[in-house]
DNA sequence: AATGAATTGTACCAATTGGTACAAATCCGG
DNA sequence: CCGGATTTGTACCAATTGGTACAATTCATT
């Protein structure tokens, strides 16, 4: 097993036990990854381990989503397609937003640059794709918050109520509200 | 200091540490409350604690959100008087949701009926008085997600971002939304 | 098969954890 | 001011924490 093979696992158990949470002996039971191979791939321990799974999820969403956003030659099918990426990723909110949990616990600052840099990227790539798509800067801004907001929101609804279809009306609601009115 | 006086600090240490983060070293550097007390009124220990601090969440919104909601004889006032309070209570998004952190550490299922309980009551009381106002039935409850998820989702915006806006203006979107159109 | 490098398991460490026991202090009604 | 009950500080406990050291294993390359 070399470096990158641990992160989606390591990846699991922030998200199931969140960062303090995640003891050597939880991730070793968890991921069969021993203390050696731990600090041999993350020498500065746990902090390397949970910035490197937070880079990784980051280059996932850039690679899948933003840049689809920024890039496609069909913006409404790009934004589109972003709502069943995302309900897939998020296995229609039964899997947490990791970068959406760090934000709400005690972690944040330590990882503060890396939350903040992810919904940034996710707005600015959401509202150029509405803007493109035909809708005023202005409301292309508001909009792409309404969806990211209300998709994190979701996703802990969905926890709290052991009912993914919180999540799944809410990206259809979400889904339709980015869909322009032709005139 | 009696129990109920604990109450509100050990909050804030659950908010700003998180179940786990809170160790009862930092319980006492944070609000002056030491073991021998802590002990006495909560003799379960953090589990105790962490109930009643939610239990405590669970009363407040039910006294000055659900019951106005669910009881006012303008219903519309209700309403917005909601969003008002709301962002108040969660400083325009400075001050994160107890109920929704929890949702999304690894807590969860040690209080999932608290959980769910908190935000059942929320969607039903709110929901109820926007059918009074006058949506129908359907849309009020979609209305009634739209606005929990949003608030959930701006307070962890918010936060990433350390900007209030985000949360001010998700407020006043939503605020909006549910006025309903006058034929 | 030999070699050097990458990977891994294990024993160990000081520090901290949640929790207990209990004596001292404080409070309040008579 | 007294006396019983409530409240609090402190010393202590076993268990677990993140981290280190290092020898043993595994791996690719020749």
């Amino acid at each position: 097993m070399e470096r990158e093979d641990t992160l989606p696992l390591l990846g699991e158990v922030f998200r199931e036990f969140g960062f303090e949470g995640a003891s050597l002996s939880i991730i070793h039971k968890q991921t069969g990854i021993g203390r050696g191979s731990l600090y041999h791939f993350f020498p500065s321990g746990k902090e390397e381990m949970a910035a490197a799974v937070l880079s990784n999820i980051d280059a996932w969403f850039g690679r899948e989503v933003f840049k689809p956003l920024a890039e496609s030659a069909e913006p409404e099918v790009a934004i589109d397609q972003m709502f069943t990426s995302v309900d897939a990723y998020f296995r229609s909110g039964k899997r947490i937003c990791l970068v959406g949990a760090f934000a709400l616990s005690d972690t944040r600052d330590r990882f503060a640059v890396a939350l903040s840099t992810y919904f940034r990227r996710w707005l600015d790539a959401l509202a150029a794709a509405l803007c493109r798509v035909g809708f005023a800067p202005d409301r292309a801004c508001s909009l792409a918050e309404e969806v990211v907001t209300g998709i994190q929101g979701a996703i802990i609804l969905t926890r709290t109520q052991q009912d993914s279809v919180f999540f799944e009306r809410s990206i259809e609601r979400l889904r339709a509200a980015t869909r322009i009115e032709k005139t």
